[in-house]
DNA sequence: GGTGAAATGCCTGTGGG
DNA sequence: CCCACAGGCATTTCACC
């Protein structure tokens, strides 16, 4: 499965599968072929397509964080000093489950964060004793989401 | 498939199964079955257990975003005017496919957004066209993201 | 909760247009 | 790039433990 580094043509059938896909990875290749008209074999082989190019990076379950008691989001702007080396703050930031995105970002912050807690008082344990402990970090800003609107992928 | 308001209690075989499907949602039921030690008839159960629960929302398939020629990710902060209703602001945001996600935050910002661009300059050419244009915008803050490290969902 | 078996239906390779 | 078909499995349900 190599990965060619290069955009991908996709064509109206290929949209059209992909969106049932990505509505549901598990609805049978044949359902989905009965709808757009084509036939099943044909529908796996741009399947195969689709992944060698790529493009389809996998599928997942997606689970409901609030069914498991996961209410509060946060977003997290970490200011390292500057002879910090990142890549070991972003090590120790992996070890923390509750971390869901990590990215290097232009601006203010060395680190942006998104974090899935429990509660707020999740939150703030997370904050003095797993991430302000971290080596190099000089303070934090947060912001906690009240409520997400949209929540999707890019369209296809 | 009513969706409970509690915690869902989950034990270590629900955890295997979570985990092999949130890694890939088209994994058959089966080989999971075998490499559990359990049956494929009680997977089913357990799942459709999950699933009325609430604490399987779905299924997708991933795609990367690269492939399609989209490379640049940012953050957007938008300061709305008082007055306005952030409701109308978010409607519009969803009308533009780029926005994947958005939230209400605390802090200075009224509302969040993620946003995923082919490049500079179209990320450039929403900012102009399609954000500072919403009625209400009264600016932004936008944060590149350069790298993203981590991206994964809760742990189960 | 779990199992095993049976019916149904899906996946996927091949041959061919 | 598409289809039809067939063999091998997976899914799903049911009765039962």
């Amino acid at each position: 499965m190599k990965l060619k580094n290069e955009i991908v043509q996709i064509d109206g059938i290929d949209k059209k599968i992909l969106r049932f896909l990505m509505a549901d990875a598990r609805k049978p290749i044949l359902e989905i072929a009965r709808q757009i008209g084509i036939s099943g074999a044909a529908i796996h082989q741009r399947l195969r397509k689709l992944e060698s190019s790529g493009l389809i990076s996998g599928s997942k379950f997606i689970i409901n964080p609030k069914a498991l008691g996961y209410n509060t989001m946060a977003f997290i702007g970490i200011f390292l000093d500057k002879a910090m080396s990142n890549p070991d703050a972003v090590r120790q930031l992996k070890q923390i489950p509750e971390v869901l995105e990590c990215h290097y970002t232009t601006g203010n912050w060395s680190i942006f964060i998104k974090i899935l807690c429990q509660d707020n008082e999740h939150l703030m344990n997370l904050l003095n004793k797993e991430i302000q402990t971290i080596k190099g970090v000089q303070r934090t800003e947060t912001f906690i989401s009240l409520n997400q609107q949209i929540e999707r992928q890019i369209k296809v």
